[in-house]
DNA sequence: CTGAAAGCGCTTACAG
DNA sequence: CTGAAAGCGCTTACAG
C-alpha cells in the first residue's frame, strides 16, 4: 500500500526526484528540456508534480544557476511612487510592460525612496534584473552613476544622453521647433516658456537671460536650438521669449509658476510648456484670473498625454510616441533591437482648442 | 609594485575576499554585518570593492541563500500592458509602490500576456517573489489558482473574495446604495446600470432580468444587494432598473453600450456606472446623441479617478480610496499589517456636474 | 534516455 | 574579530 505523501513534504526538485526515485537532473529536464526524456516519464513527473504541490523550479535557484534573472528593471525619476502620478512615465511603464510581457520577462519596478540618503544606489544594486531601464533623469542623478556601475545593460529614456549608451527619446529640438512655430504663426510675440529642471540649480520662476548660455542639460540646449530655429524662421530674436521654471513637473506646479507669470506688466500672450501636466496648470491658474483661452491667452502642451485631449479647452500639444518609446527600450533591454542602441523618435503638432491668433495689441 | 587588478577581474564576493586576502564571509559581513568586523577593515574592504568595480553581492544569490526574495510581484487584470490604460488600475499600483518603496523592496510587475495559452501560470511559477498581489480577477481566472498553489503569501484585491485569503477592497454594497440613491433622490425613475463582467458568460448589451438570480460573481451580488437597499429606501421596484453589460471596461466599451441604451423607446434618464471609466463613455455616447448631461441625461461613475473631475462635464461619482487599497495590500504582502488580513475601505459620494433633477416626464 | 558531479554566488551558524 | 564548512535550489555539460 503507497503511502500518499503529505502535500507539504515535496518542497523543492530534490524531494519530488526522490519521491519519484529518479535524478534530479531527469525532474529539472521534465521542466526545462522535454526533448532530454521519454514523454512518458515526463508526463508522470509533471503528473507527480501537481499532485504533490509543487509549482515547478524555484525561480530564484534557477536564475542564479542560468546566469538569467528573467527580469528587466525601471528606475524613475525621484520615488518610484511618484511615476503614477505622471502620466508621461505611466505610458512609457505601458510600452516597456508591452515589451516583458510580450518576452515574458518581469518587469521590477526598483523601489527608490523620497528620501536621498543614498537609497537609490542601494537599492539598484539590489534588484535582481538583466537589465535597467532608466527614465528621465538628470545627468547628475546618483541612480544613474549606480546602474551604470554595476555593468548591467543599461537603457536610458529621454535622459540623460551619455556617450556609448543606449538611449531612446524623441526630437526634442523639433518638438521645441515647432510649438514656439505654431505659437508665432498664430501671430504672438510675447511667448512664456514654461519649463521643468531647465537648470540644475532648480530655479522657481522666471530665469535670467543668461541661464541660456549656461544650460547644462542636453534637452534643454536642444530646446534651445529648437526655439532659435523657429525665431529665426519668423525673423524674431530671443526678446520674444521668457523664461520660466516650475518647481514640480505636475499641474500644481505649473499653476504656481503661471500665476507669476500671468501677473506680469507686459503679461505673454502665450504660454508654451514642456508638459501638459504643466499646461494644464496653466489652464488652471488662468481660470483663476479669469483669463480665456484661448481668446486672451494661448497654451500648447507637450507629450500629448491623454488627458491633454479631454481638459477643457482641449490642449494644443505636441505629439511624441510614449508607449513607442518605452517599448523600443524594452526591446533593447531584452537584446531584441539588435544594433540599433540609440532610437530617437519624430514628433509632431496636434491641433487643440487651447491656441488661437494672438489678440491685436490694444492701446 | 603592486599589480593593480583590471577593474573586470573582481566579480564576485570571492574575488573580492582572493584579493584582499580575507574570508568570503568577511566581505560578506563587511556589505551585511558591520558589527562582525573591525570598522577599519570594513571601510578598507568597502573601498577596495569601489575601487575594483564590485557593486555588492549579487542580489539573486543573496536571495537564494537568505530565502528572501526582496520583491513582491503584482498580477492584473488581464495582460500587464492594459493595467496602464486603466486609472484605477494605476492608482492600485502606485499604492503598492508606495509601500515597496518604504519597505525597499522591489514590486515585480508579473509578464502575463494577452494570450490565453496558460502564460498566467508559467509567469506566475516564474516570478522570484515573496508574495503577491493579484488585482481585480475573476473567480475562476487561471491566475488566481496558479497564485494560491505557489504557496506564496497572496492577498486579493477587490476580487476574488475566497475564504482564508488576505483581502482588500471597498464596500460595494454601500457604493451601489449612494450611486442609486443619488438618483432616487433626483427623481430619477428609469435608471440604466452599466456594468463590466457581471456575468460569466460576458454578455454585451441588455441583460436578461433573470440573471439577479444568477448573479455568480460576489461584487455583483453586493451590488445588487446596494440597488435593493436604495429601492426600499425609496419604495421603488426593480422595474425602476435596466442592466446592460459592457464588452471592456473602458470608455469605448461605455460609448457602445450607451449608444444602444439611449435608444431605448422608453430610455432611461440616469445611467449609473461601475466605474468612471465608462461613464467616460456615456458620456461621448450622450454628446454624440445630442443628450444634454445633466440636463437631459444623469451619469454616475464610479472609483472617482482623476480624470473623473477634468472631463466635461466633471463626473459626480463615488470615491474609493484606490491609493490606499494599494497600499495597505502592500503592507499585507510585507507582513505590516499585523493580524489584519481583510480590510474594507468606505466610499463616499462626490457630487459634482453629471447628475441633475430629472425631468418632468414630458407627455 | 538517465544520473553523478560540479558549479551558480552568496549567507550563516559555529568553532576558534 | 576571523575563517572553514555547509547549504540555499537549481542547471548543465558529460559519461554512461
Amino acid at each position: 500500500m503507497k503511502v500518499k505523501p503529505s502535500k507539504t513534504s515535496v518542497r523543492t526538485l530534490d524531494d519530488l526526484a526522490a519521491l519519484l526515485g529518479v535524478s534530479r537532473a531527469t525532474v529539472s529536464n521534465a521542466f526545462n528540456r522535454p526533448d532530454q526524456l521519454s514523454a512518458k516519464l515526463r508526463e508522470q513527473i509533471l503528473r507527480a508534480a501537481r499532485e504533490a504541490g509543487y509549482a515547478g523550479p524555484d525561480p530564484t535557484a534557477r536564475a542564479l544557476s542560468r546566469g538569467e534573472r528573467g527580469a528587466v528593471g525601471a528606475v524613475f525619476t525621484e520615488q518610484l511612487s511618484y511615476a503614477f502620478s505622471d502620466p508621461a512615465a505611466v505610458l512609457i511603464l505601458e510600452g516597456l510592460a508591452r515589451a516583458c510581457e510580450e518576452a515574458e520577462t518581469g518587469l521590477l519596478l526598483v523601489p527608490v525612496a523620497a528620501d536621498t540618503d543614498g537609497n537609490a544606489g542601494r537599492v539598484i544594486n539590489g534588484a535582481a534584473v538583466d537589465a535597467l531601464a532608466l527614465y528621465s533623469l538628470p545627468d547628475d542623478d546618483p541612480a544613474v552613476a549606480a546602474a551604470l556601475s554595476r555593468g548591467v545593460t543599461t537603457v536610458m529614456i529621454d535622459q540623460p544622453l551619455l556617450p556609448g549608451v543606449p538611449y531612446v527619446s524623441h526630437d526634442h529640438r523639433a518638438a521645441a521647433r515647432i510649438a514656439l512655430e505654431h505659437l508665432l504663426e498664430l501671430s504672438h510675440r510675447r511667448v512664456g516658456v514654461l519649463g521643468y529642471r531647465l537648470t540644475p540649480q532648480r530655479h522657481r520662476g522666471e530665469l535670467p537671460r543668461a541661464f541660456q548660455r549656461a544650460a547644462v542639460y542636453r534637452h534643454t540646449r536642444a530646446r534651445l536650438k529648437g526655439y532659435e530655429d523657429a525665431l529665426r524662421a519668423h525673423k524674431r530674436d530671443w526678446k520674444t521669449l521668457r523664461f520660466f521654471e516650475s518647481a514640480s513637473n505636475d499641474p500644481a506646479g505649473g499653476a504656481t509658476s503661471a500665476l507669476e507669470l500671468l501677473e506680469l506688466p507686459d503679461r505673454p500672450t502665450a504660454i508654451l510648456t514642456d508638459s501638459d501636466q504643466l499646461a494644464i496648470g496653466v489652464l488652471a491658474a488662468a481660470r483663476d484670473l479669469g483669463i480665456r483661452v484661448p481668446e486672451e491667452l494661448s497654451v500648447i502642451g507637450m507629450d500629448d498625454v491623454p488627458v491633454a485631449s479631454v481638459v477643457t479647452p482641449s490642449l494644443t500639444t505636441i505629439h511624441q510616441p510614449l508607449v513607442k518609446k518605452g517599448e523600443a527600450a524594452g526591446k533593447i533591454l531584452l537584446g531584441q533591437q539588435g544594433r540599433r542602441r540609440h532610437i530617437v523618435f519624430p514628433v509632431e503638432l496636434v491641433l487643440r482648442d487651447s491656441t488661437a491668433p494672438a489678440k491685436r495689441r490694444r492701446r
